[in-house]
DNA sequence: TTGAAAGCGCTACCAT
DNA sequence: ATGGTAGCGCTTTCAA
């Protein structure tokens, strides 16, 4: 690999010199400068990152802690992210914590003993504790670590009363609720939407929700139960896209049609969503958007330019197809 | 953060005497091991990454550069390469190349100047030439780049004959197929399995054949055509799930009754695939094994390791769903 | 068994 | 306008 001496050497000139022209700073005579230019042209010379990054202590580098790259919306948020910090020159390192605390503390470490410039993280376990002593920034992304922390959430409550008032406003008269894993925040800000809408009909009791876990097989082993338990129900409200395919698929095993007598609806809005027989209806989240939004913001605060917003919660939409 | 010379000078040694403890290499005293163990474990020292990287020159990272971590099975891939490279102690960075050669080249460049100890890639565009240039071990998945590079790809022809074949045997008189991208050598591969099997039959001729672009959107529109072209089709092999997918959307849409009148056959295995109603018949690849095996025989070329194989074809296999 | 110091490739300060 | 050089945090050679 040639170095920054060798372009020196060649051009008769320091490697300080070099360095001005590389990095567009300082005096450099015209005819030095365009000597430089097109030996570095030539030698198709690339300035070492890494030595840059230990003297800047910077590695234009950012981390991306997700639960799992294989869930749910997690592939098109990476996209987002990746792509955003590609615009603005940083790579992008993904880490797949398995919402394992054990493991999150350790990529925090490496990531930090990496350099990174920032970290964007979604995640329930990890403490803003944790974050705090890294000193660099962090943005999470999905679930709220703590009041200020910059985060970037969706209406999930809102959301959630979109969806079960809709089942209403179709006519379904027993709406139950296949509710996502315990503890995660997200869940409950669901569950209560549902409940805010359903809790004080008459025919509501504790009975028409279920916990799926935030996952197809428990779901569809939770719906076939619920199905059993209360024959009445003609709307499901899943917690997210994948249950809500849970749901489908007991359906189809019961041989229920759907939307005929049971109307499904999901969140989340991945992809999978759109490639169901039925489509699946479901609140969607500006999943891309998000990751936008999360790196933008990061790389302000990476910059310590002034941030006007370090806490958004988009809104999200409901998008009608053939399950309801 | 502390550094080294923090350890050593609060150790009242040198910081060669700490660098030895660290790396567990040459002569160190017991007591003034233990010292400084027990000095790094109170001040929580971490050694500086980017310092180690300058001098190795490797970061202990690898790069994983795909089309679209959004697409099929690129998640999974990711998180199998991820996850071995984590056991093994790198971290990865992500890149999506949309196989534009253009942003393969940015990123191959980053990822040097990075010192990435390897690279893992799935691309159409790359060259050989691209690669030697690097001078860093590179392995190839899901394509075949050039004869001697490393690489891991799976039986597509046979996957292609085994799919046809098998909607043969459930009956099918008159089987499709629709293929992927023109210039992508797995598509290519799938397409000759299937005209293996089906080519000499008499009723046989290319109308048959349609193109889905390895995209669902066309793939709905290709087949909606195909069944209008010639609606004595009873079978379909798509050259992978998101068409398959695509065509059970658009038998749907005309009212052809999935399985009774018309088998579909897809190829990946997805996750996908097995969430659709119906769920899909499919060739499956071992996709999370692709990466395991990639990344260590990855590791092993950066290591110098002697090497058994470098070249892997895995098999593929049938899984029977509810689409046949 | 330990320390001093060179050097990995680059940037930025201070001279000139 | 340009050069010399310290220093980023670490590893490794050479001496002691």
């Amino acid at each position: 690999m040639t170095s920054i001496k060798d372009v020196a050497k060649l051009a008769g000139v320091s490697v300080a010199t070099v360095s001005r022209v590389l990095n567009n700073k300082g005096y450099v005579g015209v005819s030095t400068r365009e000597k430089i230019e097109k030996l570095i042209e030539e030698l198709n010379y690339k300035p070492n990152e890494v030595a840059r990054s230990l003297f800047k202590k910077q590695s234009n580098t950012i981390g991306l802690i997700v639960p799992d790259i294989m869930n749910s919306f997690f592939p098109e948020l990476a996209r987002a992210v990746e792509d955003t910090a590609a615009t603005l020159g940083f790579n992008v390192i993904l880490c797949n914590s398995d919402e394992n605390s054990e493991k999150e503390q350790t990529y925090l470490d490496v990531l930090q003993q990496k350099y990174v410039n920032g970290i964007i993280v979604s995640s329930n376990t990890i403490t803003a504790e944790q974050i705090q002593k890294l000193n660099i920034p962090v943005v999470s992304i999905d679930r709220e670590i703590s009041k200020g922390l910059p985060t970037i959430v969706v209406e999930n409550k809102k959301g959630a009363i979109t969806a079960t008032q809709f089942l209403k406003n179709k006519g379904c008269t027993r709406i139950a609720h296949i509710r996502g894993s315990d503890g995660v925040v997200n869940a409950e800000e669901r569950y209560e939407g549902y409940k805010e809408v359903v809790g004080h009909d008459e025919w509501f009791e504790e009975s028409y929700i279920v916990n799926g876990n935030y996952d197809m097989r428990t779901s569809i082993a939770a719906t076939l139960e619920l199905l059993k338990r209360h024959p009445e129900i003609d709307g499901i409200f899943a917690a997210n896209d994948l249950m809500a395919i849970g749901a489908i698929k007991a359906a189809y095993q019961l041989d229920i049609k759907i939307p005929e007598q049971l109307s499904i609806v999901g969140f989340d809005g991945i992809t999978l969503s759109a490639a169901t027989t039925p489509e699946l209806t479901t609140i969607v989240q500006p999943i891309y958007e998000m990751g936008e939004i999360a790196t933008t913001m990061l790389v302000n605060l990476m910059e310590k330019k002034k941030i006007e917003k370090t806490y958004y919660k988009l809104d999200v939409e409901l998008v009608e197809r053939e399950s309801t």
